[in-house]
DNA sequence: GGTTCCCTACTCGGATAGAGTCTGTCCGAGTGTGCCAGG
DNA sequence: CCTGGCACACTCGGACAGACTCTATCCGAGTAGGGAACC
């Protein structure tokens, strides 16, 4: 089990548009060649982040995505979501319901859910809760102010070679 | 990202060893049949319990596997290791190095971590953590005595049946 | 000169291949058991 | 009856395909801007 490489992608992105994007729509390319990625793909996952609400996209000409809210409101968990999906990281298939196990045992028996769901949901809400609680404002709070000038330098370097 | 069938299938196997299994190895065939698994798959599994050291196999006639040390010595986050592996959930892949946005930048800028990677890390700490505080001996706890019962008593009569 | 129209270039968005991992399967190596022959 | 040997059946262990998701790519729909023609 490995998180999506378009997890840190577009956590990067997110402070990458905090940094250097005003108003302006910044386009996915020129993100892309900020970390070197592949543009198609990024535009990939841009695409998930639009979609749940937390970029917002403008077509045509001098168009692309900026934050559709302030990044106090946007979480690292909100990003991880929107690029991983909502499926929860454990998925009980409920096998104690199946099998020579379970024969002969009360249907209201598996009302509740079982110690191992429960206790992996726990763990699982305990990493959901940490995220939730981290914005991308935190992050970009905690980057040194020499590297948030230099991206910005080569950024504006970059949007001037029309890149 | 989806945490492995096998995680579940594993915790739910240790289970049924602390119930069952005494110093009598039980044959992953049986316990397959228990969960109504892919005996061969679930096979596999235990392999990763074993190698890991969580439990012990003896080959042969009357053979199978145990637990190789007592529950309350066996948390979930070793079976979950085991089976999934030792690589963490977040792989950083310093994207933040390459590109035009790194260019110019001193190296000694990245000999810390950058705060993508440390939160995610911080986050999954806390997954690993909560995982790490409950062992099987505290799910074996938890479970109604009654499905306990219902469980022992349906795996006698597949240990009977010799399946 | 001002206005309107059109055309181009640029952007996102979804549909389309390839790679890697998870799931499932098969067969071989090793071992303990039970049987059989011999003493 | 006891003992030794042997063949068998059963177990785990690792090597081998299929399915699904992640990664990467391509092409089409839509839009803003700029230029040319016209009034």
């Amino acid at each position: 089990m490995r998180t999506s490489e378009g997890v840190e992608w577009g956590l990067h992105c997110c402070l990458t548009l905090v940094w250097v994007g005003g108003a302006e729509p910044v386009p996915s390319a020129r993100l892309a060649a900020v970390f070197e990625l592949s543009p198609t793909y990024l535009n990939k996952v841009l695409q998930r982040l639009t979609r749940a609400g937390l970029l917002s996209s403008t077509p045509g000409p001098r168009g692309g995505v900026r934050l559709a809210r302030e990044p106090e409101r946007i979480t690292m968990m909100d990003v991880v979501a929107a690029v991983e999906g909502p499926d929860p990281l454990f998925a009980c298939a409920e096998i104690r319901q199946h099998g020579a196990g379970a024969e002969g045992a009360a249907p209201r028996e598996f009302a509740r859910p079982c110690g191992v769901s429960t206790a992996m949901r726990r763990a699982e809400l305990a990493w959901r809760r940490e995220l939730s609680g981290r914005t991308v404002a935190d992050l970009a709070a905690a980057t040194p102010a020499a590297s948030v000038a230099r991206i910005r330098a080569n950024y504006a370097r970059l949007a001037g070679t029309s890149a």
